[in-house]
DNA sequence: GCGTCCAGGTCTACC
DNA sequence: GGTAGACCTGGACGC
């Protein structure tokens, strides 16, 4: 754990595409945070930091507008102030991150028309998918921590890399931890990470995983983007511990990751019956739903996931809850 | 209490 | 190329 005191702080204001709630795209409803898992949220402002640019930055965001005229104040603390150069390219990120930029009409107009979407959009009006900053690294530990592993559990051998070797953002009288580097992670024995952390034989992978980005680099979320979906995933299953389901989560472009839990979700919604097997439904499940929903694939499973409870109840099935 | 099963997958050794 | 089986850990469940 290394405690980093943020100093120097600067403030912006940033204007969303409409329709925009904020509350909803920084603070999931399923309860998904937008950086780290200890980012503070009090209804109207949230205090994170992330690392962009290979900096540790701390965040207050607050809202100052509304849905259909969204506007947010960003504050953002550095240790020192960064040239103008590196500034701008923050400044983007943070934008980008926060899914400031994403026109969601077209999603809309698309999901008004289908009988389960249509009920989620009106739901969760305004909600934008965001990203985790620029580096795949968090993403791809996240995705190895999930796997074969109910989401509580998941959840505290998340919490526990974070805290034993994740950074420390002290700023605005706040502390937020963060998600290790590469670096801080390459040179472990598994065995202690295992010891430590209890994530069991997913240590290896995660080990081997940092070992891969500080020995040959790895391209960012952004470069990502840059090429096509199919390319995009290609590169991410060179990563080990990464598979066919992690690659959908982390990939920029958004993929319909399918797990034994979303098998029975989508089995229900899909087919109006729980699976009689989740693990073997994965693969109908899957394909159905790039075949109903195509390039809205990521979309229309990030807002089924997040809405389930009201779901549900419109739709009269019975969902399992996240 | 104690034993067994299995969970928001992936990898590897077989065939 | 396809596919069992192994893999940490801890909670749920039956006895």
């Amino acid at each position: 754990m290394c405690t980093v005191n943020l100093n120097y702080s600067l403030t912006y204001e940033i204007k969303p595409v409409s329709p925009y709630n904020f509350n909803l795209s920084v603070r999931k409803p399923a309860g998904w945070s937008l950086f780290t898992p200890f980012e503070i949220y009090n209804g109207k402002t949230l205090w994170t930091a992330v690392h962009l640019e290979s900096t540790l930055i701390g965040l207050k965001l607050s809202s100052k507008g509304t849905t259909n005229n969204p506007r947010i104040t960003a504050k953002i603390f550095l240790e020192s102030k960064p040239t103008e150069e590196k500034l701008d390219k923050i400044k983007k990120l943070l934008i980008h991150c926060i899914g400031a930029e994403d026109d969601l009409r077209e999603f809309y107009a698309f999901a008004r028309q289908d009988r389960i979407l249509r009920y989620v959009v009106d739901d969760l009006y305004g909600m934008h998918s965001t990203s985790t900053g620029d580096n795949v690294f968090p993403d791809a530990i996240l995705a190895i921590l999930l796997q074969m592993a109910p989401l509580k559990r998941s959840n505290e051998m998340m919490d526990s890399i974070i805290r034993m070797y994740g950074d420390n953002a002290e700023f605005d009288r706040k502390t937020v931890y963060v998600w290790p580097l590469p670096q801080k992670l390459s040179s472990l024995n598994p065995s202690v990470l295992a010891r430590e952390c209890k994530v069991g034989y997913r240590a290896k992978r995660i080990v081997k995983l940092a070992v891969k980005f500080v020995e040959e680099g790895f391209p960012t979320l952004q470069e990502l983007e840059k090429l096509s979906p199919e390319d995009s995933k290609t590169k991410l299953l060179e990563l080990p511990g990464i598979g066919d389901y992690s690659a959908d989560i982390i990939n920029p472009h958004g993929g319909f990751p399918i797990d034994v839990w979303s098998a029975e979700v989508f089995g229900n919604l899909f087919f109006g019956k729980k699976p009689d097997n989740n693990r073997q439904a994965v693969k109908e499940v899957k394909s159905e739903g790039i075949r109903r929903w195509g390039k809205w694939s990521w979309m229309a499973f990030f807002y089924v996931v997040q809405d389930l409870e009201s779901l549900s109840r419109r739709m009269n099935i019975k969902l399992r809850l996240a």
